[in-house]
RNA sequence: GGAGAGGUGGCCGAGCGGCUGAAGGCGCUCCCCUGCUAAGGGAGUAUAGGCUUAACCCCUAUCGAGGGUUCGAAUCCCUCCCUCUCCGCCA
């Protein structure tokens, strides 16, 4: 959510930065209702105020043992009239918060211009792919026999799921450990154990809720709840609703869960193999700063990303993405993508975002500033580190050798009892 | 699942339907006294919104959430959520 001031006082300005991902603001619709509530809202606390004045006097006749009822009487036609604008203040109230809720966040000066990934800059390369002097298989291939299982998966669930069983099963697991061991022994971030659960708060908190619950798999209790899309939404709603100090600063948390998407509006779209599965496995970064840290924490925790990569001698390139392609809570985001040789292509394997006071300003998470004395809102950075699935698909296809076997990353092999070879 | 108790400010904890945005305590900040690893005295200390927009003042809302009764609700009624205790079941 924007801060509503800044919509007030500087409507033009934000509506030309939002024109930068293609959001058209309706600038009209707003102004109207602005000016509506601004009316109203002033009305309605005058009645109220009025109200209680009158009130009081009623509570200190009676006290007095005088005679009240004339003063009943005055107050009288007020609780109708009362009612009734409150009641329309509450809709335009409503009408307007909806439309706030809708608007995306600004993309940040250094955000390009552009419609779509073909838009996007390549920011840096690390590594470079591997030639190979024998014709690759893609990770569907190289799995076949050792144990990727989408057939048993289909027959379990349905399409879009995976069963892995022995020694890939490990490969899987073991990256998952590596990553998490990382991340919280070498670059500071708190392991967290969450909820795979949470309910429509939490959603609406990170921006999942109100405008893609079609996105989500919704669960079928007398509660709200879903299942997660990822771990961003339960370890950054940690803060909703919070007043942190400022030891707590800055808030690091890292955590591994899986990840529930529905793929609404994906069909057809990567359905070969696990690069894009309903279930998936992530080790996800969060952070929460102080305003002015938050582009720095940015460089910082996509450093993290790349810096399992390097680990695991992956090749990738980093790009900015293109104000068409940032996702709806994110002033700027960097997409870290994988070279997979099976694709002959650069695939994303994390996404690394500053939400700056986006989400901070709908789940009310600030910290209080010593020097004010006063709560200020938090700023929200998270990205993945990384996807494990398709680090899994990365590792085999980038590792695999001529007798088709794939050999074990170095970073990997005390996370795998010392095994250097995944053989057929 | 059954029975009971309870949810009040950063924390603890009072609160007959009216002068309670909320006593008292702790913590924190500033000042005074004293002086050395203590103590005492005083003042201040919620959040959001509106108005102003430079600030103050003022106004409105908020005592788990949402409804209701009432001129007036932390206080009464209803629904829901959560926490705790006991019993049952269970990884």
């Amino acid at each position: 959510m924007l801060d509503p001031q800044l919509l007030r006082n500087d409507l033009d300005s934000v509506a030309e930065r939002l024109a930068v991902r293609g959001y058209q603001l309706d600038k009209e619709q707003f102004i109207e209702l602005e000016s509506q509530r601004k009316t109203l809202q002033m009305q309605v606390e005058s009645l109220r105020g009025r109200r209680n004045a009158e009130s009081r006097k009623i509570g200190k006749a009676k006290a007095g043992g005088e005679d009240i009822q004339p003063l009943l009487d005055a107050v009288a036609s007020m609780g109708s009239e009362l009612k009734a604008s409150e009641q329309s203040l509450l809709e335009l109230q409503q009408k307007l918060n909806d439309l706030l809720a809708g608007i995306p966040n600004i993309p940040d000066e250094s955000v390009p211009r552009g419609n779509d990934e073909s838009d996007n800059i390549e920011l840096r390369r690390w590594g470079e792919p591997k030639s190979f002097d024998f014709e690759v298989q893609d990770h569907v291939g190289l799995g076949a026999y050792r144990g990727m299982d989408f057939e048993t998966a289909a027959k379990l669930t349905g399409s879009r799921y995976v069963v892995m069983h022995g020694e890939i099963a490990l490969l899987h697991r073991a990256l998952t450990q590596f990553m998490m061991d990382t991340h919280s022994r070498q670059n500071g971030y708190i392991e967290s154990y969450v909820p795979y659960i949470v309910n429509s708060d939490s959603l609406q908190g990170t921006g999942q809720l109100p405008k893609f619950e079609e996105d989500l798999f919704k669960l079928n209790t007398e509660h709200d709840n879903y299942l997660i899309p990822t771990a961003e939404v339960p370890l950054t709603n940690i803060l909703r609703d919070e007043i942190i100090s400022v030891e707590e600063l800055p808030f690091k948390r890292v955590a591994h869960t899986p990840c529930f998407r529905s793929e609404a509006g994906s069909y057809g779209r990567d359905t070969r193999g696990m690069i894009r599965q309903h279930q998936f496995e992530k080790v996800e970064l969060v952070q929460a700063v102080r305003a002015e840290e938050s582009w720095q924490a940015l460089e910082e925790l996509t450093g993290h990303a790349e810096g399992i990569l390097q680990a695991l001698e992956l090749p990738y390139r980093v790009v900015n993405l293109c104000g068409g392609d940032l996702g709806f809570g994110a002033a700027k985001t960097y997409d870290i993508e994988v070279w997979l040789p099976g694709q002959q292509a650069y695939r994303e394997i994390s996404s690394c975002s500053n939400f700056q006071s986006f989400q901070a300003r709908r789940m009310q998470a600030r910290w209080r500033n010593p020097e004010t004395g006063k709560p200020e809102l938090l700023h929200t950075i998270n990205g993945s580190g990384l996807a494990v699935g398709r680090t899994l698909v990365a590792v085999m296809e980038n590792y695999q050798q001529q007798d088709g076997s794939i050999t074990v990353p170095e970073a990997l092999r005390n996370y795998m009892g010392g095994l250097d070879k995944i053989l057929d």
